[in-house]
DNA sequence: CCGTTGACGCCAT
DNA sequence: TATGGCGCCAACG
């Protein structure tokens, strides 16, 4: 890899790196993952990142919701349904665009970067 | 080059 | 308690 364009693009792999960490069957918020990237008042960053994560299929973007649990970003799959389709193929409980029991299902990727350090 | 937008989140009223 | 507005950072037109 080249490791110019590696600097360019590391935005974007800190973001993938994070939801492909994601266990399946857990979810996690933009807000999360932006602190975990050290940029936590930039989840709108988090999030126009997944946007690009569409050329990406290694990125479960279905896995990353908004602080409440709701899936804000549902518009932006192939159907308004394909999001909620597949948090639920993965045990995922979804009630009107809202996950349930989002507290217990959230994963923190803090977590994994506390274990590295 | 400048202005607008965006799958969010927190603060102020 | 609920609603609205502002901030952040980067890409796109």
């Amino acid at each position: 890899m080249s490791p110019k364009q590696k600097q360019e693009d590391n935005f974007f792999e800190q973001v993938y790196a994070i939801a492909r960490l994601i266990p399946r069957g857990r979810v996690t918020s933009y807000g999360a993952i932006a602190k975990a990237l050290g940029t936590a008042r930039s989840s709108r960053m988090v999030g126009w990142a997944m946007s690009s994560a569409h050329s990406v299929a290694d990125v479960p973007a279905h896995r990353v919701v908004n602080r409440c649990g709701m899936l804000t970003g549902k518009a932006h799959f192939a159907t308004p349904d394909l999001m909620q389709q597949l948090l639920e193929a993965e045990g995922v409980k979804v009630k009107k665009d809202q996950v349930q029991d989002f507290e217990k299902i959230f994963w923190n990727p803090m977590e994994l970067i506390n274990d590295l350090l």
